[in-house]
DNA sequence: TTATTCCCTAGAGTTGACTCAAGGTCAAGT
DNA sequence: ACTTGACCTTGAGTCAACTCTAGGGAATAA
């Protein structure tokens, strides 16, 4: 089974100029095309498109993708390279994961902060926190 | 106790670039300025910025924290706005955090992949997989 | 056979979020 | 007095990641 661009673009939920753009930046060369020039994708190339995917999400830009993507064809002489590259991106991710808690953290005090404001009518309720020690702001 | 925009960018890990362009895109209509023209933080300016830091993290992007700003202008008629806001944000980070739930997943799987790929010296003890389920990829 | 709907390339334009350069003010130290 | 360093404004520049336009090709449905 293989797929067109557009069709890996509804799969993948992006628009055929991104993947276009990819290919433009070395992240696809292994897809192959037709005679008359169409992109043709093999369940390999989609498989792959969700590892990039998968790497954008960790906060890794292209260029560095694409580094990923020569160690590829560069075959068992990159092994060390490719694993280094996971580990490090699930530090980065855990990260990631640790500040966004911090995030929601605040935002769920800010959403019990304007549900008690609400009840009262007013943000005068909270006036005096700002006196306070902090931790209720 | 005040901050020159200099302390502020230190405190919360920002160039003072960052800070006048926040103040430009309407971010900071709270701080005041000396005679001189300069601008004064105060502990609330900090806290708010904070809170901006905090909603950024949640992926708004500033033309939409600058219409919360404006609200906290508009005082308790928009309250209701405000917390809806924030409910709105705690989705959108619990979403987030799901995504990089899944992120992670693949990404540990791939440490796994290419930790024991190390051990063989080959990727060719994966060769296999590609026939099977898939799980295992 | 003609219209529609994919697909293609090259290259220009857009967006968001900074980031910086130029030219100037001001207060503190020497 | 003068130099240093931190501050100011306006406006231009940068960067990543798209996003689209123009101009064209091929296949397929009416």
């Amino acid at each position: 089974m293989t797929y067109s661009i557009g069709d890996v673009a509804k799969k993948l939920n992006l628009t055929v100029y991104t993947l276009r753009y990819y290919d433009k930046e070395g992240l696809m060369p292994f897809v192959e095309r037709t005679n008359g020039g169409k992109r043709v994708f093999k369940e390999s190339d989609v498989e792959l498109l969700n590892v990039i995917e998968c790497l954008k999400s960790s906060g890794m830009p292209i260029k560095d993708i694409r580094n990923f993507i020569e160690w590829l064809s560069e075959g068992d002489s990159t092994l060390q390279q490719r694993y280094d590259m996971f580990v490090e991106r699930k530090s980065a991710v855990e990260k990631q994961m640790e500040e966004l808690q911090k995030t929601m953290d605040l935002i769920e005090h800010k959403c019990w902060y304007y549900q008690t404001a609400l009840d009262a009518g007013t943000e005068d309720v909270h006036k005096s926190d700002k006196i306070g020690s902090g931790v209720f702001n």
